[in-house]
DNA sequence: AAACCTCCCTGGGGGC
DNA sequence: TGCCCCCAGGGAGGTT
């Protein structure tokens, strides 16, 4: 599942091998994604060339002089550098030939995911403009943060620190992780939680992006880089889909619930 | 406004 | 072996 750490692995994989390349083509097999892949795509991209690889909350942003093509891997998808000969398999819906003989190749069997086109600024895209800080960033994302903009707030703090304007990149496993390293239960209401909590949770935050970043993402299922490879971060999920399984720290069994139609897990004796 | 619900999609896994 | 049903999940958009 593609969250903040597979996002980021994935543009520094391609990074190299994409910024100065010319297009030459798009390909779009299937333009039923997310949202139909605009066919402004296939008429305005090719022969720009890549000028930059960048990445906004879970949006990959190729940037050309022209316009800007924002890419979403949703819930299942990969993008992968592969040579252009390389024939295509059944969920292959885009490829973006480059002139160098290689195709970035978006697969996505569950289709969650999206391909579009911006001529005007990126940041002002009604999907980008409304988002809350990178969790990365410090100048604008700390405990204080958290803090300020959950009081009132009476819905659990996991969805809390969820929810894309609180800030972004935080999908299901890290969140449940986050909290373990926090100490903190995740149905507890937002406003509840001590400013001095909410720092140990920014801190989580940062600690388990960074750690799984530094593994190349968590695989699950669907997830690989852009050369192919998994993520290995699965291995030092410390809650996430342990439910039964012994607390790393203390040894008691890991509760599993849902909170907002999301799985949840957690120690009771570690998280209070 | 905040909080909740629904929907998009496919493959894998469990039950029978 | 095969069928059916449920579940996973990001996040926009709608409803309460």
């Amino acid at each position: 599942m593609p969250e903040l750490p597979e996002v980021e692995t994935t543009r520094r994989g391609i990074a190299p091998h994409v910024t100065g390349r010319r297009v030459e083509k798009v390909i779009v097999r299937q333009r039923g994604l997310r949202w139909p892949v605009p066919v402004a795509l296939d008429r305005e991209l090719p022969g720009q060339a890549i000028a930059s690889v960048s990445r906004r909350a879970k949006y990959l942003l190729l940037g050309t002089d022209r316009g800007t093509v924002i890419l979403h891997l949703g819930m299942s998808g990969n993008l992968r550098l592969v040579p252009a000969t390389e024939p295509s398999g059944k969920h292959d819906h885009v490829d973006i030939v480059l002139d160098d003989g290689r195709a970035l190749r978006l697969r996505d069997p569950r289709r969650f995911g999206a391909v579009l086109w911006t001529r005007s600024d990126p940041a002002g895209h009604q999907l980008l403009r409304d988002l809350g800080p990178e969790p990365l960033d410090e100048e604008h994302f700390d405990g204080g943060h958290l803090f300020q903009r959950s009081r009132g707030r009476r819905q659990s703090v996991k969805t809390f620190l969820m929810d894309s304007h609180t800030v972004v990149g935080v999908g299901n496993i890290y969140a449940n992780e986050a909290l373990f390293m926090a100490g903190i239960r995740p149905g507890i209401a937002a406003g509840r939680i001590s400013r001095p909590r909410y720092r140990r949770l920014a801190e989580a935050v940062v600690q388990v992006l960074g750690e799984a970043i530094a593994a190349g993402g968590t695989t699950l299922r669907d997830f690989l880089a852009s050369d192919g490879r998994p993520g290995y971060f699965a291995q030092q999920l410390r809650v996430y889909g342990r439910a039964g399984l012994p607390c790393p720290v203390c040894g008691t069994p890991i509760r599993a619930t849902r909170l907002g139609q999301r799985s949840t897990f957690y120690c009771p004796q570690c998280q209070r």
